[in-house]
DNA sequence: GTCATGCTTAGCCATGTGGCGAAGTATCGC
DNA sequence: GCGATACTTCGCCACATGGCTAAGCATGAC
């Protein structure tokens, strides 16, 4: 849809429970594909959609050992999300403070 | 999909920009369908979708006088973000602290 | 070399998503 | 009442998503 839209890819990417629970096995370090497929009910080709769409949100990073991969959380990646979240509130929380300042404190003024 | 994923739904809402602009928009307060609609270049019947997933995500409310739907936003939604990243963090940074004593400061002081 | 293991690729399919235009409904202003 | 305004409903369509099975390929164990 959206061409370059990485807040966009780590949104869509988190909107989906089995991604979050891979987010979430792999806060506690680093696992194999096998390792975290073994956690949700979906068969092996359907694990490995959602370990590419996470890897394309670029949430996690994959490497190759022999047969075995292995997917590591990338934080930076989860930063984008709390960035947003925070300067959403900033502005919001910026009208906000200047309204209650003219109800709790009229003195108060720019 | 899923059948009760509040947070989920919550993440998918956001993922699209078209309804990114609406939440960034409505935290400057209350507006109109149409003013908001007026933001992006999609015909209204397209943007009322959005306006509806944003409602059943619970990230807006809306509610219609005469002719015309407000929409609000409702902060509390968007917590819901805020609070699972908080507690993925604490889960890793619990972690990591663990690690970080060992190799900064083996004595294990306050 | 042979076999098990651990992905990986290649279809296929149902459903969901996001866009459209056309036409309908319900105020509001005059 | 009549026209403009502000949605709203109704198809319809292209493409994305998330699931499956079956078969393939590379590596590790023996």
């Amino acid at each position: 849809m959206a061409k370059h839209d990485p807040l966009g890819d780590v949104f869509a990417a988190l909107a989906d429970p089995t991604r979050r629970i891979v987010i979430h096995r792999l806060g506690a370090g680093p696992a194999s594909v096998g390792e975290l497929a073994a956690d949700v009910p979906i068969t092996l080709p359907s694990f490995m959609k959602h370990v590419r769409a996470l890897e394309e949100s670029g949430l996690i990073t994959t490497s190759k050992t022999g047969r075995v991969r292995t997917c590591v959380l990338d934080r930076d990646r989860l930063a984008l999300v709390d960035d947003w979240l925070a300067e959403e509130r900033r502005l919001w929380e910026g009208r906000t403070d200047r309204l209650e300042r003219l109800v709790t404190d009229p003195r108060e003024h720019a």
